[in-house]
DNA sequence: CTCTCTGCAAAACGTTTGCAATACT
DNA sequence: AGTATTGCAAACGTTTTGCAGAGAG
């Protein structure tokens, strides 16, 4: 299956150091707010919503990928291939996890409940090692 | 294992009909919003406040379950064998699954991240029937 | 010239908290 | 009497939106 996405975008300074920064940090998950962070060093005057316009906008197109988190601000991933996250509930840590290897059979949770999952967008909740103890 | 939940609680009349909203729609996993709807029909001046209060209290005591479920209004559940959820991330439906017959290992899942998964909280993220064409 | 993008401030959203009054035991 | 609970309003943290100006094509 090949999905084609035609959203206009022209190129932008701030946009071109956001996916830089996520490039860089392949397993950080960041939210906006420490990508906004990073890019204040650059942009002194830059906004949080430019930050969350811009990831949003690059998680519609299918550049970076959006992990909604319970309770937690929402992380984002330069990651595209396929592969799965664990969220700590308490924290909010996010680490990839490849579920090829833990047998869930994601078809046949399909079948079952009627959802639909997305290739990238299993997400499990658990209780990171740091969490644990509270 | 045995936990012993020491919360100090006094009767409410309150309470006493959050309990049963939650008892009588056992599948219903409703928003806290959602009780207070059905709560407002006997109780005129009862304050969302107050809903959101008692469904964590009964939450932190065992006798309901919180379902986080990512930028969306949380769930509560009164079923509290052990099973666990997928959550529309579109719309917020909310069914119970059971990860038994999907032969997830979670026991090889915690060794794997150092993640703890509670019995209860394994949430899996996915896009529901009615959400499916959009 | 026409969009797109930005910064700012304000709003939106779900949820929690401070407080004085009330209910429970 | 002493706590637990309530309603109300205000605050919270995260994310989105309206708007006028700046930037890209």
């Amino acid at each position: 299956m090949i999905t084609i996405f035609v959203l206009k975008m022209n190129y932008s300074r701030q946009r071109e150091a956001i996916l830089n920064i996520m490039q860089s940090g392949l397993l950080d998950h960041p939210t906006a707010d420490l990508v906004y962070a990073k890019l204040r060093k650059t942009f002194k005057k830059i906004s949080l919503a430019t930050v969350y316009r811009n990831l949003n906008h690059l998680a519609e197109s299918n550049f970076i990928l959006k992990i909604k988190t319970p309770n937690m601000p929402d992380r984002f991933d330069y990651r595209l291939e396929k592969h799965h996250h664990l969220v700590c509930k308490n924290c909010g840590k996010t680490i990839d996890v490849e579920l090829r290897s833990l047998r869930l059979n994601a078809a046949a949770l399909e079948q079952l409940t009627g959802f639909k999952i997305d290739a990238n967008t299993i997400s499990i909740a658990g209780t990171c090692n740091d969490c644990k103890t509270f």
